[in-house]
DNA sequence: CTAGGTGCAAATAATTTGCAGAGGC
DNA sequence: GCCTCTGCAAATTATTTGCACCTAG
């Protein structure tokens, strides 16, 4: 691994805080401030307890290192880089801890802040209990820095595919049962759109799997429930004929939405690297397309409100 | 108010830990050892603070008080009498907390939890962020430990409310539509017990309100989204003229099951009250419900097994 | 009478700070 | 040369413990 691109803002660059950082960076798991003195002493005894709990407030600050607090009367430092904030299952009994990331319950915390009129800035969740191993004796396939990244993409492209294929299969169905000639049209190219997003996910998503041959079998780290079938399923599945085409074009719109959100709030958090840029461009296309089927919805209400409307 | 039911396991009762507990009830907030050895010593001066730290302790080890950590180096401690577990927003500039409770995302929690086979035992959720009194200077009406048990019995009893009200719906509704003789008179059945349930939750909810006038503008403090319209408000409108009598059951099944789940959990939470007793047995009786369901559904899949199937 | 509770002072434990000297730019 | 980093030891903060003494049951 190269970190040369690291130490950022401000701060002198010096031989010491250069060993503490590598042995840092190099360290799985989230390490207490302790535990890397003790790793440094071993490399060089000539560093001060002092210059590692400052070289660790001067990580925290420059973004390199996160500070993660279990509760234990000590703080514990894991590295930022190439790794998002998530949410930490913490064991109880042999006291390491698994992370993951849920954008369900993202979204529903979002909600409850706005109801409550609460500007959130960060979110801790942390659920203690038992972990597979010290329960059963039988270890997992471990989630370790190294693998974070990877599957972090690997998960969100998952749900990318799904949800590409969800709005194809919408479209394609939309497009054939409304019975306007402009919403045809509009359908017809969103069908297209996502025809195309879904071989570029779907090449990233191998090149992906070629660079780990183990990362299928790793375990989820983001969970999106309202993807597991994709976010359009729903809608499609409400799709039938005589289906009054102003109703096709808001589940649309609603399905687009939810998916814009997503690719936004999860490409914002990769590093800078190919993941990042996907998910960004796709969140701006999911808006262009609700932006699409939105002037579409206009149009069409527009030219129904000139003849009688229709109780169904 | 009256403690004397309390200072249960173990335990000599001592007037000086008398006094440090009443103190400690009497406040709203989450206090430090620190705040509350201050407020011990302007009763009394003689008490020292590590009895207020083995007092502390105590009170954790009985259940009456709970440790909160928000990160700040130091633990504060909350009382657990008539108050249930929950979750905290944090406000960064005035460090007060406010607390809220969210069906849905412990719901998610779990799930996340049993995929990664990690037996949870305690989640922690603090969401840090600015408050709207530090945000705008409007203060809004506070959820202070006096509240909290009515607050929360007022949520629950809304949320039972609105499912119980979107049961009557669905099953009148799908007695309506059923062809199946016996599936009627299942669907009638379960429409009469849910507007018995209805009538009773709606008397406990005047009674809830003439004890507290305000209680109705104070803000929500357990969020459920799937019953905001009813739990079955989706499914009564999934029933149309033509339906599957046996979808109709299987909307049933898990509308009861969900609403089961929803009413064991927060009526496990409630301390021993009036709260309690009718959360539990709504509890026991949507089980009953979907047992009769269930037992329809057998039925009649077996009767229709014997007639040629037809395809919609 | 005796297990626990209590005050006080001293001990721990994690982390910070003062200060004199060393090192990067 | 100046400003920051660093080591060391001392200070700070939250919490615990040892011990002689007290008190409820």
């Amino acid at each position: 691994m190269d970190y040369s691109g690291l130490r950022p803002a401000g701060g002198k660059r010096s031989s010491k805080r250069d060993l503490i950082l590598n042995l840092f960076l190099q360290q799985k798991g989230h390490l207490s401030a302790d535990d890397l003195y003790d790793l440094v002493r071993r490399e060089e005894t000539g560093i001060g307890r002092a210059t590692v709990y400052r070289t660790l407030q001067w990580m925290v600050e420059a973004g390199i290192a996160r500070k993660v607090d279990f509760g234990e009367g000590r703080s514990r430092f894991e590295p930022s880089f190439h790794h998002p904030r998530h949410f930490h299952l913490v064991c109880n009994t042999c006291h390491r801890s698994s992370e993951f990331l849920s954008s369900d319950v993202e979204t529903l915390i979002e909600e409850i802040a706005a109801v409550r009129q609460f500007a959130p800035s960060q979110t801790i969740i942390q659920v203690f209990g038992t972990c597979e191993e010290c329960r059963t004796g039988h270890q997992a396939m471990p989630l370790d820095g190294e693998a974070t990244e990877r599957v972090f993409a690997r998960d969100a492209l998952r749900i990318a595919v799904a949800t590409e294929r969800s709005g194809l299969a919408f479209y394609t169905r939309a497009a054939r049962l409304t019975t306007d000639a402009r919403g045809r049209d509009v359908f017809r190219k969103l069908a297209e759109d996502e025809q195309a997003h879904l071989g570029t996910l779907e090449r990233r998503y191998r090149e992906l799997l070629a660079e780990d041959p183990l990362l299928e079998d790793r375990p989820t780290f983001l969970f999106f429930k309202g993807a597991a079938e994709g976010i359009f399923a729903d809608g499609t599945e409400r799709l039938r004929a005589g289906i009054d085409d102003l109703q096709a074009l808001l589940i649309g719109i609603r399905c687009e939405r939810d998916s814009h959100k997503f690719f936004k709030r999860y490409g914002e958090r990769f590093e800078d690297s190919e993941g990042k840029r996907i998910f960004l461009e796709f969140a701006d296309e999911e808006r262009e397309h609700r932006d699409l089927l939105m002037a579409e919805y206009r149009s069409l209400r527009e030219r129904m409100g000139k003849r009688k409307k229709t109780k169904p």
